[in-house]
DNA sequence: TGGCTGTACTG
DNA sequence: CAGTAC
DNA sequence: GCCA
């Protein structure tokens, strides 16, 4: 009663949490504004000055900070409030004070205020545990009822309601039989171990049907997980299926679950090393990073038509419909704009295109979801593969002025051999380490934004600290290829009218050229597997792709890029060996 | 039952 | 720190 | 969701 008016920040506090403390806080009379503008004290679970600064600001109050004695604004951990509950008296507030300031100014801001961020907090954290249970009763339901005891069920009732599957030589009838059986094959040489398969007469015929473990590639009998080990290339006779773990995938980015997204990212790259059509669920369980949950959506989808181009998995096909999930995969492909972002233009602001966004939302923008918003269509338009090759020309050009012998190639999904790219990774380095200064990169750039090629500099790594060896550039190039017509005949500046794209610059010096062209090939699973390689070994990742072993160089790994006109696949070759891996052309690591 | 690749910029 | 990107 |  005898406090200032009291402010509680939700920041990260959960919605349930922040709303039992402002029941709670009110039980013990403590004056609550509803205003941060108007409280003197703010209860958070901060534990740094700057956040509390960064927080109040946020919320529109500039403050400065001042010594606790004259200070008329604090920030005091919640947990002193906690505290004195639990001793039943007012404790000292000082030990639990975070940050004493004065106020300078006060913005009203046309940002969210912080009813609203409270209101975000609360949509968000519903929808994703209302997700989060609708899975996990889902889940449930998988286990309790088994995928083998289903498996079984489905077929005779197929076999029975529909003669067909009975008197063809379907390639389902037979897929059906074999799930029947492999499934129990699977279940004991699941528990039994690998390898240990039952070899009773009344099978013998059975497996010839469905694939067995020795029929399977080496990498699944030796039960290869990481997809760095093994042939990933871009085609896979399971594309439609795997289509659909696809659906599923972003749909966990987009609610960011990350163990979801991790799940299915290591599904879908075991699938698509997986050179056969897949016959049976019961194979699929054979499969590392693959079990019982893509075995019954593999299930599901093989039962849903018998014509495999029409099969569907109808929960992945209710997926596809959620109109909500429709909305945030639009929001979340403007460049800028992650999933957080995505939820909270959707569902708490109520936009549902991107002109809404323009319309309600623009100064609200970063700088870099304004550029975005600006080339949104662009940026979805696929690139040939000449365009990526016209770029790194001209960009070659331009960094070959300004440094004699230097030396680039084309990474990312180009590398792997895509006809369609969605933008441009290009390396760029020097045999000689004593040549690239540190402001080389930002030379370039400069030297590419004076030629017109580039609108904007999405992000770019300035003069690095100190043992920095890599830095990186992303672009928004547009090519300068004037109407030629408009040219000539008006001697107007024609429009412009090529396609803006994405360009990513790295610059690396020799001795991690190798590292950093394995990085930036991708894809994205792959790389991931081959850090888990790392980890495993003891070997940690420098941010530059320096190998390091207790502080310490790994001896034999040497991806450095060598004077005597060897080129960048060499310096990768030698990281392969170094590190004990077999060499993967780029085209084996379409890990999807 | 815990852990999931790892780093850097921006606001 | 949270969000985003590679 | 899968694995150790």
């Amino acid at each position: 009663s005898h406090l200032s008016p009291t402010f509680l920040l939700p920041t990260r506090l959960t919605p349930a949490a922040h709303a039992a403390l402002l029941a709670q806080l009110a039980a013990h009379n403590v004056p609550l504004t509803p205003t941060p503008s108007t409280a003197s004290l703010f209860l958070a679970d901060i534990n740094t000055p700057t956040r509390c600064r960064f927080e109040l600001r946020t919320r529109g109050i500039m403050t400065e900070p001042e010594p606790l004695l004259t200070a008329p604004l604090r920030v005091v951990k919640v947990a002193w409030f906690t505290e004195c509950v639990k001793a039943g008296r007012v404790l000292p507030i000082e030990p639990w004070t975070v940050y004493t300031a004065t106020v300078c100014a006060v913005v009203v801001t046309p940002g969210p205020s912080p009813e609203r961020v409270r209101v975000k907090e609360t949509v968000r954290e519903k929808e994703r545990k209302r997700e989060r249970e609708r899975e996990k009763v889902q889940a449930e339901e998988e286990q309790r009822r088994g995928v083998m005891e289903r498996a079984r069920r489905d077929g005779v009732r197929n076999a029975e309601e529909d003669s067909r599957w009975r008197s063809e030589r379907s390639e389902y009838k037979r897929s059906v039989y074999g799930t029947r059986v492999t499934d129990e094959i699977i279940k004991l040489s699941k528990s039994a171990g690998r390898g240990a398969r039952p070899s009773t007469p009344e099978y013998e015929e059975e497996r010839i049907k469905a694939r067995g473990i020795d029929e399977m590639p080496e990498w699944v009998r030796r039960n290869v997980k990481l997809s760095c080990c093994r042939s990933t290339p871009a085609d896979s006779p399971n594309a439609d299926f795997i289509a659909h773990l696809h659906t599923i995938r972003d749909h966990r980015t987009l609610t960011s679950d990350e163990v979801g997204i991790r799940a299915y990212s290591t599904a879908i790259a075991t699938l698509q090393a997986y050179p056969y059509p897949l016959i049976s669920s019961s194979e699929i369980v054979l499969l590392p990073g693959c079990n019982v949950k893509i075995a019954a959506l593999f299930h599901s989808w093989l039962s849903s038509h018998t014509d495999p181009k029409l099969r569907t998995v109808p929960d992945v096909e209710k997926l596809k419909l959620n109109e909500n999930l429709v909305g945030l995969a639009m929001l979340h492909r403007i460049w800028g704009v992650g999933p957080e972002t995505a939820r909270e233009w959707w569902f708490v602001r109520g936009w549902r295109n991107v002109d809404d966004v323009v319309e309600y939302g623009w100064k609200g923008l970063t700088r870099v979801q304004q550029i975005g918003v600006k080339y949104y269509d662009d940026f979805q338009k696929p690139m040939m593969r000449w365009e990526a090759e016209r770029i790194r020309d001209i960009i070659t050009h331009h960094a070959t002025l300004l440094l004699p012998g230097t030396t680039t190639i084309l990474a990312g999904s180009y590398r792997r051999g895509s006809t369609s790219l969605t933008d441009a990774d290009l390396l760029i380095s020097h045999p000689d380490p004593t040549q690239l200064a540190p402001s080389f990169l930002e030379r370039l750039v400069a030297s590419l934004e004076t030629e017109g090629c580039i609108n904007y500099t999405l992000r770019l790594d300035r003069t690095a600290p100190p043992g920095r060896t890599l830095q990186t550039a992303m672009l928004v190039w547009q090519e300068q290829q004037y109407d030629d017509v408009r040219l000539r005949t008006l001697r107007l500046p024609g429009r412009n009218a090529n396609v803006r794209r994405r360009v990513d610059l790295v610059v690396t010096r020799p001795e991690t050229a190798g590292m950093a062209l394995m990085r930036w090939t991708g894809g994205g699973t792959w790389v991931r597997d081959l850090k888990t390689w790392c980890a495993e070994r003891g070997w940690r990742v420098g941010a530059e792709g320096v190998w390091e072993r207790d502080g310490e160089r790994v001896g034999g790994i040497d991806g450095g890029l060598r004077r005597e006109g060897e080129g960048w696949e060499e310096a990768e070759r030698r990281v392969f060996v170094g590190m004990g891996l077999e060499w993967r052309a780029p085209g084996e690591r379409c890990t999807g």
